[in-house]
DNA sequence: GCGCGCGTTCGAATAGCGGGAACAAACCTT
DNA sequence: AAGGTTTGTTCCCGCTATTCGAACGCGCGC
């Protein structure tokens, strides 16, 4: 069975979305500007700009168009009805109050993880991530956390789609290795990141399972690699976030 | 003129978005659910949803579908290219630390107000104000604050179109008296706000204003009414706000 | 002051959207 | 256990709404 059936999509609906995904790559366009970039017609564009901006949903300065805060709205909206982000929120908090170092909850979405929320510590190492990013999950940490903890169909598609693409020079990429690494995951309960998604940067995650088992998601701490390292990357910090996601997994089967 | 031209909207993206909007407001619904609300044939409908997910913007889970957090990749994105995420956001971190009050940041979006930015101080009030809110510009003091230092026929259509719905007793539903107070916010700079947001919280406002003089947004501190009045609310709050507000369009200016 | 490039408008042709009916499967109810 | 109800899904046809291209008007810069 295709991942996602053949059938016809709503041609109309995609050339809109192509709209706001240039804007969205452009921070800011003209009709023109994106009337080429698509190859459709100025006339198509225009139309199609104007039903948008007449929903509020781009905003225009002038005579360019850019994204609205309504997507904002949505975004946020979305994350909040999401059942981890209640009860993992203070959780996060607490670790980075504890820890020092950033602290993110992500979930598991489409077979990619994505970024809900991050807690900053005192001493926190900036990263490219942020609120929403998408991320591999053979790439990072609370990842590896989450795909060790799929049903194993689940697993070996999300294999087969994303190919193992390398984000750093450590990056797992070989997959009989990330199949084994999956399965001391699972024997231990947590994952490790040695500068596989940041050079520089450490990380630990685990996580965060619904009553079936599987991971919906996963928490992780994050930090430099010349101080995330020894007893405090394998003993310390993994007993005290098992604690939280422990307690993260208790609140949201009562929840 | 009308405020959005007469053109015929592309009919097939409204109900794309209408199809969103509905999954926005249930949190979750399956495909004739979705049918009966907007009074559609359940094969458009079926269609619609499976070209969203074919594009990774619902999520289906059993037989229902729910909107993914593309929108929330959407949603960041918006926020942090606005110009005034990254120079406002360290000044309302400071804020709510020397206040201990809910600090929040405001941007003008179609003669909306939108909060993109809040920070917690450790006695913050909880109201039902985050990220991604949108709230008409008279209701509260962020708002009227820009509301005061827009241009005047951009009051006048504004005025016109929210119509100047309560929101609480308090609200300020009289043109004239609106008209007053605003005159008031920009001889002294900023604006209060008793109650006419939420019942029981206070809140001071200050613009922030662009270098043609249009406020683009605003930085506002809220807490119990009980606790924000006399002179900490009429002279201290407003003082340090202003100083804030003022170092925010400095750094503006220059980048 | 001329022309290039932009947003905007219009009309026409056809492709693609919407609808309804029919199918399959799951779920309750009895 | 069986039938009835409701759900997602599929198909095809007719018509409308989308698309395109060409033409217009405007402003900016060369």
């Amino acid at each position: 069975m295709a991942r996602h059936s053949d059938h016809r999509p709503v041609e109309t609906v995609e050339t809109a979305f192509d709209i706001l995904d240039v804007l969205r790559h452009t921070t800011s366009a003209g009709i023109t500007e994106i009337a080429d970039e698509l190859d459709l017609a100025k006339s198509t564009v225009y139309r199609h700009t104007k039903t948008l901006e007449s929903r509020g949903l781009v905003v225009r300065s002038g005579d360019t168009y850019r994204i609205s805060t309504w997507f904002l709205d949505y975004g946020i909206h979305v994350r909040n009805q999401h059942p981890l982000f209640d009860v993992a929120t203070p959780k996060v908090d607490e670790l980075a109050a504890e820890t020092d170092e950033k602290v993110w909850c992500v979930i598991e979405e489409d077979g990619v993880g994505v970024h809900i929320y991050g807690a900053e510590g005192r001493h926190s190492v900036r990263t490219h991530a942020r609120i929403g990013k998408r991320t591999a999950l053979h790439q990072f940490a609370a990842g590896k956390a989450i795909l060790a903890h799929l049903p194993a169909d689940r697993i070996e598609r999300i294999l087969d789609e994303y190919d193992l693409a390398a984000q750093t020079a450590q990056t797992i990429t070989d997959r009989d290795e990330l199949r084994s690494q999956l399965e001391t995951i699972r024997e231990r309960g947590y994952a490790l990141n040695y500068e596989e998604s940041v050079t520089g940067v450490h990380a630990v995650g685990a996580p965060v399972k619904d009553e079936s088992g599987d991971a919906i998601g996963a928490i992780s701490i994050a930090g430099p690699a010349n101080r995330l390292r020894g007893e405090l990357l394998t003993d310390d910090l993994p007993t005290l976030l098992l604690g939280a996601t422990n307690e993260i997994e208790i609140n949201l089967a009562h929840s």
